[in-house]
DNA sequence: TATGAATGAGGGTTCATTCAT
DNA sequence: TATGAATGAACCCTCATTCAT
């Protein structure tokens, strides 16, 4: 067989089964719905992935590099002063949770599976790796404001970042449970507030 | 009185789920697992709870509830500036995860249910309300600090509430992932820059 | 519950799953047949017995308890030279085997099971250990006949026991094969032959 | 010539088999165990044998032929008494079992089968058959002896060729749930009890 | 002809729920 | 009312068989 087509039809198993937990939680869905989703046989599926577990883990991986693309593609694409990229990642990330807000219980999912059941030491350790890549991440936007004069020097970069982060995060809880929450305005209103709290010149102003 | 008897059972019963839950997650917890815990017998269970789901959809207002008054009781306590009452209301909900940090997952499991399963909807409209009601608590201290001249009066009470509510929440999960997290150090940085962000005049120097 | 009643149905399922796996053999054979027999619900056999393989084999144990059981009942019942004694006592088996000779693929499925699969260790030395109990109670006989001066002094009782049961066995498979064959005939004819082999005083004329 | 490959992929697919059979079973082996271990695909045994179980039903007359075989070559090798001739063939046919052990499953595997699943008939009604071809042949033997005035007239051929056959057989199952089980010893005392039972001249002195 | 990817029937097992005691 | 034995639906996974390449 191509290794393409097999390639192709491991990500169309995927995003099936990214659908598939999405929409019925991973307790919730069949092997069978999974396989029905992508137009296959249910046996199929276990030539791709050795069980329901594995397959889930991929799925988590592969949406995780999704997301992290998709990002990267939007955020890394021109000059932009320390405050106004930390504004544009965040909003980047918010805009990517909204458009695919149908996907969003796919990352509740990640996260209970990490607390419990036979995936809970695998995932946990992946998600801590990838929460800590994307503090990482904000961080060095951070630093990089510090060491341009923006940001006061004794800002706590590791605590703040992990804030972001979070405070992004659980937005998207919070837009998920309710899509009337203006999620837009919540995230750019705290990021604002924060790189104000932080900034040697703070803007004023900010609301609207 | 009969009426007392039963109350603790069901008292009981709430705490060995909302144990087991936590442990297992909900998927891997058996009605027999909780009516173990609890020392009753599985039929007993169905006295008190018509079904699982409403069992756990239970646990999660007695959950809430148990948690909003641990952190009332700990935070109406006196008179503060309103920069020192955010601080404290959120550091009080700092301590209380860590206090709890083994019950953590169970947070996750309310939030994969309210995006699947039978409790779908119930739970993401009852989780809906608890965070509004959340944010309206922080909201009106914001208000209030508006009001007293502290913080800027273009702050957007709203928006920024859901993000210190968000910020909270999410730093516990990275907690549960990485236990050597400082989550304490986290929350205070994040709440200062964010304090000093709409504050009219910022204190400075909030490093360590 | 009452244990007598627990008793009795842990019994009827060992006799529903015996019939089963005598029919349909170990690997044909499906949980829910043996409860259709036994008429019960599927769950209802994993309440007596953890697992498939569990089943077959505490079967073994309770099939070869019966069958030790009828054959003593019937042996053990008078007084007898060391010749008549062995006589009657593979005559005894060879009629239980004829008398349930529907029955006889059971022992085929625990050689068969005893040779590969998940319980060939268990099984594996359960049956060593039966096999030896058998040769054990022919030696005894062999042995007294040796004492009394029936049998020669040279022979070798451990070989002999483990023919004769052996021969017995096996009988009973080519009657299996082959209702037609004329296993008393075959015993019998064996049986004296070899008992004259080992006699200090031979008997003559044994046909017919 | 292309029947030539033919018959010698064929005769490594019966090798194969047999091997996987008696290792894994009949119901543990799969076709795809058959397949790797011939070194072909899995779907090239469908070319040769139209199911599993006509597979494992020609896999019994290749593996009776070849015992056939070997046995006959080893033993029709000179001139013989009767009884030596007895021995003889015991003994060979008890060496072949003990430089084959690792093969004998396979016979308990076609005896289980001959009892069950979807070969029953055909394989019971093939089986009988070669248990009387094995019959007739020690038949013949002991016939011979009768007129040779060896054996003592009376003899009842049929039977204790069953019996012999019968014994060889089951030794052959203690021994493979046992190696030390002294297989050798137990076959040769045996034989020699019902020579020197039917023997008008028996030999005495027979142990060790 | 040889291959192995695809298929789906089948079965062991779990567990929420019921109900007789 | 409390109990836990009984039930059967549901699901993961295996594997004999088919068929496109």
């Amino acid at each position: 067989m191509r290794e393409e087509l097999r390639i192709e039809r491991k990500n169309k198993l995927l995003q099936a089964a990214a659908e598939v937990f999405a929409e019925k939680g991973y307790a919730g869905a069949s092997i069978s719905d999974v396989a029905a989703r992508a137009g296959m046989g249910k046996g199929t599926v276990y030539g791709y992935f050795p069980s329901k577990e594995d397959l889930f883990f991929d799925v988590f991986f592969w949406y995780a590099l999704q997301l992290m693309t998709d990002v990267h593609l939007n955020f890394f694409n021109g000059r932009l002063s320390v405050r106004e990229a930390c504004l544009r990642f965040t909003s980047e990330l918010v805009e990517r949770m909204i458009e695919s807000i149908e996907m969003y219980p796919l990352t509740l999912e990640f996260w209970s599976a990490s607390a419990s059941g036979g995936l809970r030491d695998r995932l946990k350790q992946a998600m801590s790796r990838m929460y800590c890549d994307y503090r990482k991440l904000i961080g060095s936007m951070i630093q990089q404001g510090i060491e341009t004069d923006e940001f006061m020097p004794e800002t706590d970069v590791e605590g703040l970042s992990a804030g972001i982060m979070g405070a992004i995060d659980a937005l998207g809880l919070q837009f998920w449970m309710d899509p009337d929450f203006d999620i837009r305005g919540a995230a750019d209103q705290t990021m604002a507030a924060i790189l104000n709290g932080i900034s040697i010149h703070p803007e004023t102003g900010h609301k609207g």
